[in-house]
DNA sequence: TGAATTGATATTTTTATCGTATGGATCCGC
DNA sequence: GCGGATCCATACGATAAAAATATCAATTCA
């Protein structure tokens, strides 16, 4: 049996009438009388009562013409999802990141993906940054969001968009009033900072520092990115955050630039380059568009 | 799109091979390639990912073969439900009768059935004749049991069990010691009758009545075969009903013959010629090996 | 009763599927 | 690193399946 069988019988069993049906499929009468009397012939039942002058189905015909509707359907279906994953128009998306990836545009391009692409089912899976590079090559998540990611022969890594650092200091710092800091200016004080064992961007902040000429005078190193803030805000230190988290504005802070040398804070996006489906481009090239 | 290629998918996806998947499929690879070459074709993306040396599925393809799976299986049943429906193992069997039939050999035949055929559906339609009639032309109910129906062009009728009647006495009743009592000596008794109107066999119990030479003195009519020896019981009358019937025995009443003349209480069975399934051929030959 | 309509049948034409032969690429053993 | 083996793709002729045309038989309706 194919499904040619199941469309020609369809026809049939909707116009009741071979010439009719034959006329809708766009073929002859014979190869339809042929085809429908070779699907009988497999299933070893009539489908069809047929005198000359009328056509009627046979019960066996009547719960046939269920199954058969419904089959077609299916495969109508069955092609139209496979072209639509194909086509990066549906599917599942497991993304990788740090929380305070969220603040920038990752989070719009997150909202925006879900209304341009309703068949996608997107995944945030928040982890640290070893953890997502674990989860990556093992298949669990398609794509990770990462700052300063280590360089990986199985992994492939484009910058997702620019971004740069804030300085963090408690309004009542004696720097607060100035409106030009440097780094070097900062040698003194003692810094809230994310654990340098998980965070690479804080790896990459203290080599900043060291750069400048001196080593941050770490007091108490945290997992959450928003702890930084709130750490500064109790007196405990200055902290060096990423600009877009700073969007999310404490009262007892106060937010500087940093002169110089520009600090980077760019996010990279990372996935295997073998498994990186449509899916992962389209999404890709939001997050790219919100920058 | 065609059921071949489904199979010719899922083969491949099975193996993870073509040629391992053409041997299992009884074709050569290079056919199996192309066929499933026009299915990627048709559906607009790649369902494998093949190096010459590795063929995996890609996602669409993973989600296609569910989707093949289930269609193909669907097909399956499509086919061997369409097939038992024919030869008369599956369906729906809607069974016209009245009350008094089941206590004889159709409530066996109708136990009996759904024990032998259990993907047939057999529903009971407990209606007065006349009702039955209409409901069989009107494609209702597809078969019928009747005490004496009437003929009728449009309905086949054959007879489904031998039947003949018993008395039914008071245990005080003059004459219940009795052993060999006749109809005409009933010619000065009172009787309790099923409503003449409703019930062929009730009319027919009248003419046998008036053949032996008396019109019955009828005091009481029901509808229920079952509500006669209630009234017997208490003592407000005779009856004359289908020996089956009187298996359901009754403590305050006694169960005579009626000598003579056999009174023909026969049930036959009615359906519409045209649209006589296999089933009502089962079921009916079930009936009749039952009695 | 005869024209018209409908489904079945016979035969030719066309299409598509299949099989054989062959090529290119990768993997494996030496 | 080289040669054989394996695997999928391509090309092409053979074959089988499906479709079209012509025609027939049966029924309906005028």
């Amino acid at each position: 049996m194919e499904l040619r069988h199941l469309r020609y019988f369809v026809a049939v069993a909707r116009h009741l009438s071979f010439t009719a049906a034959a006329e809708s499929l766009g073929v002859a009468q014979p190869p339809l009388s042929q085809q429908i009397r070779d699907l009988e012939a497999e299933i070893g039942t009539a489908l069809f009562e047929r005198t000359t002058r009328r056509v009627a189905l046979t019960r066996a015909g009547i719960d046939f013409l269920a199954q058969a509707l419904a089959i077609l359907e299916k495969s109508g279906e069955a092609m139209a999802r496979a072209r639509a994953i194909g086509a990066g128009a549906a599917g599942i998306v497991n993304v990788g990141l740090t929380g305070s990836m969220l603040a920038g545009p990752l989070g719009r391009a997150i909202r925006d993906f879900a209304v341009a692409y309703p068949d996608v089912d997107l995944r945030i899976h928040e982890m640290s940054p070893d953890r997502q590079i674990a989860m990556l090559k093992a298949g669990q998540t398609d794509i990770s969001f990462l700052r300063s990611p280590p360089p990986d022969a199985d992994l492939v890594s484009v910058r997702a968009w620019r971004e740069t650092v804030t300085l963090v200091l408690p309004k009542s710092h004696r720097l607060a009033p100035t409106a030009v800091i440097e780094l070097a200016d900062l040698s003194q004080e003692r810094f809230v900072f994310l654990r340098l064992s998980d965070s690479l961007f804080a790896k990459h902040l203290w080599a900043c520092c060291v750069e400048a000429g001196f080593v941050p005078d770490i007091t108490h190193e945290v997992v959450e990115a928003a702890s930084l803030t709130s750490l500064v805000a109790a007196g405990l230190g200055i902290a060096i955050i990423p600009e877009f988290v700073a969007r999310l504005a404490h009262a007892d802070v106060v937010y500087r630039p940093v002169a110089g040398k520009t600090i980077s804070a760019d996010v990279h996006a990372l996935w295997v380059g073998e498994r990186a489906g449509p899916l992962i481009g389209n999404f890709l090239a939001l997050v790219r568009s919100e920058a």
